[in-house]
RNA sequence: GGACGGGUGGGUGAGUGGCUAAAACCAGCAGACUGUAAAUCUGCCGCUCCUUGCGGGCUACGGAGGUUCGAAUCCUCCCCCGUCCA
């Protein structure tokens, strides 16, 4: 049952640069919402004994499943899920703490000789973990809520003008009206006495220890958003409404993060507000198209990535996709329970 | 048969003589993004040519004519749609 490790078999160009433990394998499948990420991965990770680790900003919340598209209990219950359901709404999560808690996961993973599946629709994240995150201060409340409060007594533009002043790299490269990044950059400024671009220039502290092999999604744009349109529809007849409404009724506030997440707020003004529920519907189709898009942009930057035009629950897609990986995991990774599986 | 209202670029829709290839919004496309990223933000968006420029040409506001130096905008006729009256 359990792989014949790679680790007996030593060779110098896996081994840990600063001399630990070689190099272990660790797939991570990327693409964008609805390509059928979760369904290829758990079905990879009985293939080749491994267990899925998510890498999903909203996924990791309690309470919010049927909006999240959370994989489902039947998936749960055949392969270990990671880093899901992790965090309580109130909770404020992010890329940095992501990281830590995966980094966690992974080295338990190692140690039980099992392959980790990286799901991963949350591009930071992703690369959060694999190539770090600069030195940087955490968020800081107390100035956030600062610089918010003399932009708005300011004119439009003050943050911009402000950043500017303190590092012009970064302010010609934010946008004047992106509050969230022009607020971050100034944060750093402030908070390390230096630049934004000078501390950016720091190494990041890449994840060592692990060889990522990288599978992508890419499914026709037109069939991809029809499965996200019909995906919204079967949430709504799977009682996503009610589970709005479960939520609402524990008290949990309009403002808590993942109250932000696309439906959510659609749904939960619906409830209360008594908004037009197929406008409603229209108008959550419409921002899983961008956000779809969105990732898009954001992974076909992503180095290394072995893509394949479909998705994930194709069983062509399947097939090539465990195909491509037994070439790059080399032996000890096929599971015992479930060799030749699906052919 | 009569009275109004209306027909604008993929959609909604503003525009009543030149500053209009035509606001705005949506859809679409492309992109940025190192600590709330399912977030936030940016660009393009009639066709075409090149020396890619606040560049040239062509086509466009239901149809056909007309007025005018110049029309989506004014006039005439026609076609369609909506509402109301017979």
């Amino acid at each position: 049952m359990m792989t014949e490790s790679v680790n007996t078999a030593p060779e110098v160009s896996l081994l840990h640069p600063s001399g630990g433990p070689p190099a272990v394998p660790l797939v991570a499948i990327v693409g964008p919402t609805a390509s059928g990420k979760s369904t290829l991965g758990v079905w990879l990770a009985e293939q080749l004994n491994g267990e899925i680790v998510v890498c999903d900003s909203t996924q990791v919340y309690r309470g919010f499943d049927i909006g999240t598209s959370k994989p489902t209990a039947e998936e749960r219950r055949r392969v270990p899920h990671h880093l899901i359901d992790i965090l309580e709404p109130s909770e404020v999560f992010t890329a940095g703490e992501y990281r830590e808690r995966a980094i966690g996961v992974l080295n338990d993973l190692r140690q039980r000789k099992l392959l980790p599946v990286l799901t991963a629709g949350t591009g930071l994240y992703l690369r959060a973990l694999l190539e770090g995150l600069a030195e940087l201060p955490v968020r800081s409340e107390v100035l956030r809520a600062q610089l918010r409060a003399r932009a708005e007594r300011n004119k439009p533009g003050y943050l911009h003008r402000v950043l500017a002043r303190m590092d012009p790299t970064a302010a010609a490269r934010i946008a004047a009206g992106d509050m969230p990044k022009l607020i971050r950059a100034i944060e750093i400024c402030v908070l390390t006495g230096k630049p934004i671009t000078e501390v950016h220039k720091g190494v990041r502290a890449r994840l060592e220890g692990f060889r990522p092999v990288k599978i992508g999604l890419m499914p026709p744009r037109t069939a991809l958003y029809e499965r996200i349109e019909r995906r919204t529809i079967e949430m709504m007849d799977r009682g996503w409404l009610a589970e709005v409404r479960t939520l609402i009724r524990r008290g949990i506030p309009a403002t808590t993060k993942p109250f932000s997440f696309i439906g959510y707020g659609d749904l939960r003004s619906h409830l209360e507000a008594k908004s037009d529920l197929p406008h409603c519907v229209t108008a959550i189709q419409q921002a899983t198209r961008r956000y779809a898009k969105r990732q898009i942009t954001w992974f076909r930057k992503e180095q290394g990535v072995h893509w394949l035009e479909g998705f994930g629950d194709d069983r062509g897609i399947m097939r090539r996709a465990l195909q491509h990986l037994r070439e790059e995991l080399g032996e000890g990774y096929e599971s015992a329970n479930h060799a030749g599986a699906g052919r």
